[in-house]
RNA sequence: GGGCCUGUAGCUCAGUCAGGUAGAGCGUCGGACUUUUAAUCCGAUGGUCGCGGGUUCGAACCCCGUCGGGCCCGCCA
């Protein structure tokens, strides 16, 4: 069974409404490890949806959290920022200085800077979560509840996170977090309670009082999730590895939720996605493919695709390279089979059933409009990449794959395929072994490959590529014209040829790749190899 | 120290929950297509299931131990 139908029948031993919620601190670039943690949400919904549940998907926006530090990507000045709530900044100009006139008049924030670019990508990959922004949630009341419930009672709170976790507590920790005289919550020092006020001293020597139910400050992370499930009514949620943990904060989170009244979420823990050679992804290190940038790459369902073919628990190096060929050419070889006829077959063993049944289920979830069916464009990604490179027109692409039969008008799909594909070979991602190189001068070595009949089809070659119309077909004419001159097969002529042009065995289609060079410089390559 | 995830073909992984003849894709090699956009099709190749014990008629799967990789036990998600 796949990985979200398993979740799906978790939830509906639960009940028949579901709230999914994911979430994420918008502290910096979002990139594809972000990904993973929506679109595991929007999967499992769909699976819920799908297994005729009521289903819906929330993301929740922890705008509530602090700047942690100056990231290498802002000014010094944010050094005043530092633990100041990322929804009540102002959001980092291309500088990296603090935007004061669109916070000002606009309202736009640190927290809205990073969000928006990230949700304009959800919505080409098919994902449109209710945002549940945290500041406002704490502005609103909405956490006084659970504010108040830990507040009257710390030790309570006190003695889960320290039996859980393991660790201890420092002697003056207490459920809430105030806002000091800066608006900061660093350093603030609660000195005591009187519902709904937290006092305090600041690190400036100032005093003050923190009303609970007004959002002038916040409940500390491992008390902040529990009580959002809470009062958003969650029912299910995945979430990194890191809070997954023996004595992290779900652990301790199953705990203090039952102590603010209700029940904790069913959980799904997953692991990282981390970048091939390079490690995992770190916003702070520059170490990142964010989501529009690999959506210029490949299309929204490639991307869906890689998490609903991965299982949660498995971590996912991405490719940028290679890795992306073969898997957007795997989801395409999906399209493209009839999986109700393949599990008609009596005869199939389990493994096989459940590797199909798995298969067809992750294809399903790759689409971007839910309940709609993938659709194979006929093409490879391979075919693709090489057109792409040998066509610089895009009715040129159109025109080959006519003559093929591939197709016969271009699909508003393949067009945009193309584009997508025009925009990888011309960025630093596109693998090496797949651009086509020609050679600039004799590769001695595969010309020393050749058999003796085989060099000697380039004095032939030559005379013929000289007086040949520089076009495909003209080119393709000469290719013909050396094999009768030479009184060799087509096989050693072009056998000849690629080890000529390209320096390989083999490889695509010269004619229409030649007629894109000058005839000069290829002819002054033939006759330096015909003069070795 | 405590815990979580992970280890299966050259590569990426499925199969472990419900034990029953080791699977898929890619790659590689060979062939076909009376030569082709590294295409397509067919065939072959390929594994001490990390290691050692135990339970069982039977273990990749369950139990115990062990080794390697990743990660968590921070007011970071």
């Amino acid at each position: 069974m796949h990985w979200s139908d398993v979740m799906a029948q978790r939830l509906a031993e639960r009940g028949e409404t579901h709230i999914v919620a994911t979430g994420i601190t918008p502290s910096g670039e979002f990139h594809i490890g972000h990904l993973r943690e929506i679109l595991t949400g929007d999967m499992i919904a769909r699976a819920a949806r799908r297994a005729g549940m009521e289903a819906e998907l929330v993301f929740v926006v922890d705008n509530a959290d602090p700047l942690r530090k100056v990231y290498p990507f802002l000014d010094p000045e944010y050094e005043t920022f530092i633990g100041h709530q990322l929804g009540s900044i102002p959001a980092p100009d291309e500088n990296g200085k603090p935007d004061w006139k669109r916070f000002n008049e606009e309202g736009w924030t640190y927290g809205d800077h990073f969000l928006t670019p990230f949700l304009e990508a959800l919505k080409l990959i098919g994902v449109t979560p209710r945002l549940l922004p945290n500041l406002e949630a704490y502005q609103a009341g909405k956490f006084s509840h659970a504010a108040r419930v830990a507040c009257d009672d710390p030790e309570a709170v006190r003695e889960i996170i320290e039996r859980v976790s393991g660790r201890e507590l420092p002697t003056d920790w207490f459920p809430w977090q105030p806002l000091d005289s800066k608006g900061s919550l660093d350093g603030v020092n609660v000195t005591g309670y009187e519902y709904p006020h937290v006092h305090w001293t600041d690190a400036h020597g100032v005093d003050g009082r923190s009303n609970i139910e007004q959002g002038e400050g916040k409940l500390p992370w491992r008390l902040d999730w529990p009580a959002k499930w809470g009062f958003n009514a969650i029912t299910c949620e995945p979430f990194g590895k890191d809070h997954g943990a023996a004595g992290g904060s779900y652990d301790t989170g199953k705990e203090i939720a039952l102590l603010f009244g209700h029940e904790p979420p069913a959980p799904l823990t997953y692991e990282w996605i981390s970048l091939r050679g390079k490690g995992a992804m770190s916003s702070s290190s520059g170490n990142t493919v964010g989501p529009i940038e690999a959506l210029q790459l490949v299309p929204p369902e490639i991307l869906r695709f890689l998490i609903a073919n991965s299982k949660p628990s498995k971590a996912i190096e991405f490719d940028t390279g290679m890795g992306l060929v073969n898997l957007a050419d795997e989801y395409e070889r999906l399209c493209a089979r009839d999986f109700e006829a393949e599990l008609a077959d009596p005869d199939l063993s389990r493994r096989k059933r459940v590797q199909i049944e798995d298969a067809k289920v992750a294809l399903e979830l790759s689409v971007v409009e839910e309940a709609t069916a993938s659709v194979a464009t006929s093409v490879s990604f391979r075919h693709l990449a090489l057109l792409a490179q040998v066509k610089p027109q895009d009715e040129g692409v159109w025109e080959s794959l006519r003559a093929t039969g591939t197709i016969v008008d271009p699909t508003p799909t393949l067009k945009d395929r193309l584009t997508r594909m025009r925009s990888w070979i011309a960025s630093e991602h596109f693998p090496e072994e797949m651009r086509i190189h020609l050679c600039s001068e004799p590769d001695a070595t595969a010309l020393g490959e050749l058999t003796e009949d085989q060099r000697s089809v380039l004095p032939f070659l030559e005379k013929a590529l000289q007086s040949a119309p520089w076009t495909t077909e003209g080119i393709a004419e000469a290719f013909k014209t050396t094999a009768t001159l030479s009184e060799t097969g087509m096989r050693d002529v072009y056998r000849a040829s690629y080890a000529l042009f390209m320096g390989t065995e083999r490889g695509p289609r010269l004619a229409p790749i030649l007629s894109n060079c000058d005839q000069g410089e290829m002819m002054e390559l033939v006759r330096q190899a015909t003069a070795l």
